[in-house]
DNA sequence: TATTTAATGTAATCAATGCTAACATGGGTG
DNA sequence: CACCCATGTTAGCATTGATTACATTAAATA
């Protein structure tokens, strides 16, 4: 600890290093740049390495195969998550409120990760029982999600089964951030297509999310004030 | 037209054939299982010309690419949707009965076809308008979920900005889509792993799909019948 | 019927990739 | 100081996506 640069290694990043240090959340990082630019598809290890300036099996130090890199990006962004909507899950607003805000960071982590949010919910990972800290983390997510449903419905007595309109609760946020990043998804690069009117609205609901969304759940909860 | 095999070519689909005569729309379905094992990154285009007994470069003649291929199984998704959702539509039902009636179709297609449904809604197709038949499919299979909801929404004289609403209604059927397909898909090969609530709910709500899905829609048009 | 043509499949070939195995390095710990 | 382990390197293999030039058949056309 003499001259205690701690986290980072005694090199600079420049050529001839050996070590790199930061090698494994570097390789993140970049994996997600490229995925948003070129899709999982073409996403290439390789690709990774000669930009960090390693050698070309050098991920694979830090990943078993091209899979695991995008669990470790999906892990990671689970546990992000949770820890979101953790926060607001015990904040001292009433619990109505709560759920709202807890919607409300559902949908603004998946604006903020459109990348990371895609491999949680799409299909690329296949089954998350083969990966111990994926399972984990997820359940980890849902689980706060899932606390405040059953807080809601409990406080306001509602007459369906708690399962089922926490179910249908879920699904109409997690669908709200998933359309948006797919309907957003297709403007990149695109001139004046024609667009649809379901995308402009969802575009257009970007402005006055809260209130929108709380249309949506207070109709779920059965209360149109 | 002699013997009248018609459509199907002259000899059987035994080895030492030249012509294959239906390469493509099998190598389309033989593509479906491929991506339902083993997902889409491990899919490749040798293996399925293998599989045909056909050479390593003959799907080229009809995907000009891997791309092309998923973009050909989700522009055929989007048709048999728009056709299944355009059906229910022109019924004559109620407005809101035909609502009901086309978020049943659209989540029956989804547990019907969860490959092709991934791919519709991941993240695997980029930008659909470089890809001129798919964004054409898509704009017509959304156009006709619209206009149901247009409708509904002018005929039920609600307080809230038709796009707004229409683009709620919408989340939560896809979303309601989307999450079953991911819950259904962790339980491949699972053997007794604690299951997370929400999840249950979801699988669960295959029984009277129609009664929750009722619950969900009307909760959204403010009808707490 | 004979000939031409477009569609479809084949053969040969290349660069890039995922991944493995054997080896190198060097910082931290006993 | 000697050792060890995490991390990186080098070499190499099999598979893949893709391109190019050629072959064959079905069907259109004359």
């Amino acid at each position: 600890m003499s001259s205690s640069k701690a986290v980072v290694p005694s090199s600079k990043l420049g050529k001839g290093n050996y070590h790199h240090g930061e090698l494994r959340q570097l390789l993140m990082d970049s994996a997600l740049v490229h995925i948003a630019a070129h899709g999982t598809e073409k996403l290439s290890l390789r690709a990774l390495a000669r930009e960090a300036n390693v050698s070309p099996t050098a991920p694979f130090r830090h990943f078993a195969n091209k899979h695991a890199l995008f669990v470790a990006l999906a892990t990671e962004g689970f546990q992000r998550l949770e820890e979101r909507v953790r926060v607001v899950g015990q904040s001292s607003m009433r619990v109505d409120e709560r759920l709202l805000a807890a919607a409300l960071t559902y949908i603004e982590f998946a604006d903020e990760n459109p990348v990371v949010y895609q491999l949680m919910f799409g299909s690329i990972l296949g089954d998350f029982s083969e990966f111990e800290g994926l399972g984990a983390a997820a359940s980890d997510a849902y689980g706060e999600l899932d606390k405040l449903l059953v807080e809601v419905i409990e406080v306001m007595q509602l007459p369906y089964d708690e399962l089922v309109l926490g179910g249908l609760i879920w699904s109409a946020i997690h669908g709200f951030a998933s359309l948006r990043l797919n309907v957003s998804g297709q403007d990149r690069g695109q001139t004046n297509a024609p667009k649809l009117r379901p995308a402009q609205a969802l575009i257009a609901m970007s402005e006055g999310l809260e209130a929108n969304l709380k249309i949506m759940i207070d109709g779920l909860l059965g209360q149109s004030s």
